[in-house]
DNA sequence: AGGGCGAGCATTTTT
DNA sequence: TGCTCGCCCT
């Protein structure tokens, strides 16, 4: 039985396939077939009848990976995907919660605020604390909460000193009450309440423990604090974790993600079994080489080395332009050359650090009528017309959603004005009631027939409502709600319309195992916030940020902006954890590649409305000669002209590019010209001022931009 | 109620 | 430079 499913297997893989049911750690470089070992692993167990499907559980970080996962184990063998625990840590907690959730203390159906509802609601705490949001930016307060509960501190938890964190303490009280309050949970409250749940119930502990003798975790570099401990205390003495990750993955510090949780997995489980995963199959020999040798300069690492039977394939080119708009023209040019070679447009990617480099970028893609796709727009369910559709659906499962009556209370405008909506929220806070009941109560004065009219809305779409499927349901909301009809009367609604009809669909499509459509529905719309844009599938050229490239592979990669202050980010090159996280950025961008890689710099760009000069990054100083190919080499500051041909065979040519505006001055150090300084290194020239006696001003790689003073720095030209 | 405008700001992001 | 946010004006 387990030969037929290892057999595809190399020897690691096998083995960690066929661990005994003890606690493991599984090393999975970039392209070594993680996927692969892990759901293979839980076929591998359930074939062997050592687990039931209910026995298991198994975790991830997206939808995308999770839904990845079930597929290929239904693949493998015949079973009902509904009966398997094998989901986000988010869902799987949502899960446990709405099975739980008189003791979890939360209503049935409870809502789930996304990122940005979050912040509304938490701006309506400020302003009732009357903080002053200079003081306390609600980003700050929203990030100081969510960083408290991913520790496992409830606002009671947490220490104050001054009068500033007694602010932010009691910013944080108030924001619980208000979601106990309205019957809410937060994304970081999904996975601290489902903790907490655990932890003081001992009879629900009890039955998960003993019921999930396996747990899987993929991604467990990515894991933060709150995350590990849920996974410890659902382990308790008698399951398995089988946890996948890599340490030189973890790119995802900034929002939580805590690398030492592999350390301290081994230590705190006793962890016998680590297996390395260091064979890739996904990138030819020179491309390995750089990740490692680019990696290797990291200090903290468990080590691991990637290694493939392949060739080793072309050279990495490197394309140093003289501006960002040469580097575009560059890279559309060279993708180009690319398709007409036969590539698929969808087998390139253009890869940047961050998404402001992507309008150079789809500029010149447009102007050469290049099909090309961005990732990171808006999603689906973050849509307005969405949301407020939303916010009517929320209100028929739970009026006391007060997040969700703020949003369309007057949307479409219905005569409740701010000062109606100001006296609502007052009377609610005296009478100590939501804001539903608040407006059941009636109101007197100006604007009390609005308020009426509102109350009898929703009050109509929940007597309707009984009985009907899911589709009906959203039918009837956009119809009373009189949304449709107001984005039908809007000359630019057309495709707002377009959308509200596709959530109809959304709930058509929505088959759920739950009793309650509604609630379940709602969950999935605020836990799955649909597909980035539309036109996902088409053959068109991928440009993404790196972050959002981990976890694709591509024929062919171009990584623009390989320079000092970009990449690394000058936010991240203070300390040497962010600039080692930036190197594992570098690591994981790299690895994208099958066939060819491109690195791409350019020595001026346009950032923050200013001209900038910058230096190579230390990234590319870090990959040996021997495996790059200079395109342009020997280039001069004045005339850089074409690259040699570098494609497989035409001579996309890179256009010469006018001589800097500002005349060079006596004593040569122009703008953009290299220089080296005896105690801060190398640097470039980004101005000057007062001629041969005056200043210029350097950007150095190491020590950042300085002025000096021409006479007396010992500045050499390199 | 909704648009216009100026100020301020500007990694990376899934759930 | 180009966007978002909040405020003010109509």
């Amino acid at each position: 039985m387990s030969h037929a499913l290892t057999a595809k297997l190399n020897p690691q893989q096998a083995a960690a396939v066929e661990l005994p049911a003890e606690h493991a750690l599984i090393l999975a470089g970039a392209g070594s077939g993680k996927t692969s070992v892990l759901t293979t692993r839980i076929a591998w167990l359930l074939s062997t009848g050592q687990i039931s499907p209910s026995g298991l559980l198994a975790v991830t970080f997206t939808n995308k990976s999770a839904k990845e996962m079930l597929s290929r184990i239904t693949a493998m063998l015949p079973l009902n995907p509904r009966g398997l625990w094998v989901g986000t840590f988010h869902g799987l907690c949502n899960r446990m919660l709405r099975l739980h959730h008189r003791d979890a203390g939360l209503p049935e159906a409870f809502a789930i605020l996304d990122q940005s509802e979050q912040l509304g609601a938490i701006k309506r705490v400020l302003k009732l604390l009357t903080l002053d949001d200079d003081k306390y930016p609600p980003r700050t307060v929203q990030h100081y909460i969510n960083g408290h509960k991913e520790n496992g501190r409830r606002a009671a938890d947490v220490e104050a000193w001054d009068d500033y964190s007694r602010q932010l303490k009691l910013a944080y009280e108030e924001y619980e009450k208000q979601c106990n309050r309205e019957g809410v949970a937060d994304f970081s409250e999904l996975l601290l309440r489902c903790y907490e749940l655990l932890s003081y119930k001992p009879e629900i502990r009890a039955h998960y423990q003993q019921r999930f003798s396996h747990i899987l975790v993929d991604e467990f570099q990515d894991t933060n604090r709150l995350q590990y401990a849920w996974l410890k205390l659902l382990a308790g003495q008698n399951s398995a974790i089988f946890a996948v990750g890599d340490d030189d993955q973890s790119i995802y510090a900034f929002r939580g993600a805590n690398v030492g949780n592999m350390i301290d997995f081994q230590s705190d489980f006793l962890v016998k079994h680590v297996i390395r995963l260091e064979q890739n199959y996904r990138s030819h020999g020179n491309i390995l080489d750089a990740a490692n040798a680019v990696i290797s300069h990291n200090t903290q690492r468990l080590g691991k080395e990637l290694w493939t039977q392949a060739s080793a394939g072309e050279l990495i080119r490197v394309f140093e332009a003289s501006s960002d708009f040469e580097e575009s023209q560059f890279i559309v040019e060279e993708a180009q050359a690319l398709i007409r070679d036969g590539m698929a447009a969808s087998e390139i990617a253009i890869l940047y650090r961050s998404n402001a480099q992507s309008r150079i970028i789809e500029h010149a893609l447009f102007s050469a009528g290049v099909a090309y796709r961005v990732y990171g727009g808006l999603r689906f369910f973050e849509r307005q017309e969405i949301k407020h559709a939303l916010a009517y659906l929320r209100l028929m499962a739970n009026p006391s959603d007060d997040n969700a009556l703020l949003r369309v209370i007057n949307f479409p405008t219905r005569g409740i004005g701010a000062r109606s909506v100001e006296a609502l929220i007052e009377k609610a806070r005296l009478e100590g009631c939501s804001l539903w009941q608040a407006a059941c109560m009636g109101a007197s004065g100006r604007g009390a027939a609005a308020l009426g009219q509102f109350v009898q809305i929703i009050d109509g779409m929940q007597n309707r409502m009984a009985g009907l499927a899911m589709t009906d349901v959203v039918r009837v909301m956009l119809e009373l709600s009189g949304l449709l009809a107001h984005y039908q009367k809007d000359k630019d609604g057309e495709e707002r319309v377009a959308n509200l009809e596709e959530l109809v669909n959304a709930a058509a499509t929505f088959i759920s195992e739950d009793e309650n459509n509604l609630i379940a529905f709602l969950s999935h719309a605020s836990l799955e916030a649909g597909d980035h844009q539309a036109g996902a599938h088409e053959d068109a050229l991928q440009l993404m940020t790196v972050h959002a490239a981990k976890g694709l592979e591509f024929n062919a990669v171009f990584l623009s902006g390989l320079e000092e202050g970009l990449f690394p980010h000058e936010n991240s090159s203070k300390d040497q954890a962010s600039v080692e996280e930036e190197r594992r950025l570098m690591y994981v961008a790299i690895t994208r590649a099958r066939q060819r890689l491109y690195l791409t710099l350019a020595q001026s760009r346009m950032l923050h409305g200013q001209t900038r000069y910058g230096v190579a990054s230390r990234f590319l100083d870090e990959i040996p000669q021997t495996l790059l190919k200079y395109l342009n080499r020997g280039y001069a500051p004045s005339s850089y002209s074409s690259a040699a041909p570098s494609s497989f065979n035409s001579a996309a040519a890179a256009k010469p590019v006018a001589a800097p505006k500002k005349a060079t001055p006596e004593h040569g150090l122009a703008i953009g010209c290299k220089v080296e300084h005896p105690k801060f290194g190398l640097g470039v020239v980004t101005d000057h001022e007062g001629g041969a006696t005056g200043n210029v001003q350097v950007n150095f790689a190491l020590h950042g931009s300085k002025w000096l003073a021409v006479a007396y720095a010992k500045l050499k030209v390199v």
